[in-house]
DNA sequence: CATATAAATAACTTTATGGTTCTGTAACTG
DNA sequence: CAGTTACAGAACCATAAAGTTATTTATATG
């Protein structure tokens, strides 16, 4: 099994639109210093911190250092697992998308023969 | 934007361990009573009552009524919104899953062209 | 009709979340 | 060295989550 307690951070930091908003904003415009990703929320700063904590906690995000700043970057790892635990389902659904079913079929066998759960 | 308040519904309703295995077990065994849902986990039935409701609220099941029972039925739908919302972070992930890229690109233009978000 | 079964609801407790404001700290800048 | 910038942390509040036990409701059945 997948590691649970990290599905569950995963998708706990992915049910809040703010932080979904922040992680787009990371992968449309890379790294985002902290008062940057809080100024166009209407949020405080702190507000904004404490969901930085709860990504990273699930390790969506790192920080790094300059000078005074603490640049945020977005670290897409936990997406592919939180993906491959729904890919897992396709089957339910991907009859409505006609040929999709057989193409994530596909998808999951490279992903067995990458060595990944 | 697919609308966001469903994804909030449903990926809270999978950052717990105890739905995401109910959500298996429908999958594995088709539709199942509270009671025989219940029986593997170490927990009440009310308890497993206010999961399904959580899941029934963010759509990801259905209930049906035989007699006294109330059989719980998987509805996939928000699941594929769902990993349609995490397909579109691919780019920073499947490097790592070699080919799986180009299939993941595919995938989506097949998405766009089946008229989904 | 009395009782058993299946599940929902109510009431309650504990802990977590999401927000606030105020304060502290580290690093740059005049 | 004084002030400013960028952030983290603490304390607080209101609401939501996740669980419990006890009670109710609905349906079957002896």
């Amino acid at each position: 099994m997948i590691d649970a307690a990290r599905l569950d951070a995963t998708f706990h930091a992915l049910a809040d639109p703010t932080r979904r908003a922040i992680l787009a904003r990371l992968a449309a415009e890379g790294d985002i210093t902290v008062m940057d990703l809080a100024e166009p929320f209407a949020m405080s700063q702190p507000a904004i911190s404490k969901h930085l904590k709860v990504l990273e906690k699930a390790g969506l995000v790192s920080r790094g250092r300059d000078a005074q700043r603490r640049p945020v970057h977005l670290e897409a790892q936990p997406l592919a697992e939180a993906t491959g635990w729904l890919i897992e389902y396709r089957h339910y659904w991907a009859a409505q998308f006609g040929r999709l079913d057989d193409l994530l079929d596909e998808l999951q066998r490279l992903e067995a023969a990458s060595g990944k759960t």
